[in-house]
DNA sequence: GCCAACGTTGGC
DNA sequence: GCCAACGTTGGC
């Protein structure tokens, strides 16, 4: 099994949106970067579990859990013209972008804040601490994983 | 709102 | 293939 964490807005879409999805799964859509794509496509199996953060917020951290339920498959706003993540680039021949189907398992107890892991020397390595980075998708190692859900 | 960091685009 | 210009991300 492997661990990531996805980035999301929560003024766009926050933990408690999939929460109050059906079923509490989501379409994870937009990612429209080919390094975040490669490690949709090439590492995400179901049952892979995932750090949901949060960006643009205030405070920025990691706010729950989720699980992956569907693999890799064409994101379908590449194709919708009047979609912000239209495509014209792409084709249905050749998709250029992909989306998985996530499902919540559970919102922590507390925001974990990016604050509080840049204290942590043990995270120190992660990507997400990693001064300018911007990867909305990345993997994370199980130590990480299991140390941060451990910090609620 | 600012701005550093980074990815993408497009002219050459 | 280089690289300047531009747009976006995302913390602060």
């Amino acid at each position: 099994m492997n661990y990531w964490l996805m980035k999301t807005e929560p003024d766009v879409y926050s933990m408690d949106d999939m929460l109050a999805d059906k079923n509490q799964t989501t379409v994870w859509e937009g990612i429209r970067n080919y390094q975040a794509r490669n490690f949709m496509r090439d590492g995400m199996k179901n049952g892979d579990q995932v750090l949901i953060y949060h960006s643009n917020a205030k405070p920025p951290g990691v706010i729950g859990i989720a699980e992956v339920v569907k693999e890799a498959y064409p994101d379908p706003f590449q194709f919708d013209e009047k979609s912000n993540y239209f495509d014209p680039k792409s084709s249905k021949d050749n998709p250029r972008w992909l989306a998985v189907d996530v499902k919540a398992v559970k919102k922590l107890d507390r925001l974990i804040s990016l604050t509080e892991l840049k204290e942590i020397e043990a995270l120190a390595d992660m990507r997400l601490i990693q001064r300018g980075n911007r990867l909305s998708v990345m993997p994370v190692e199980k130590k990480e994983f299991d140390l941060i859900v451990a910090l609620v």
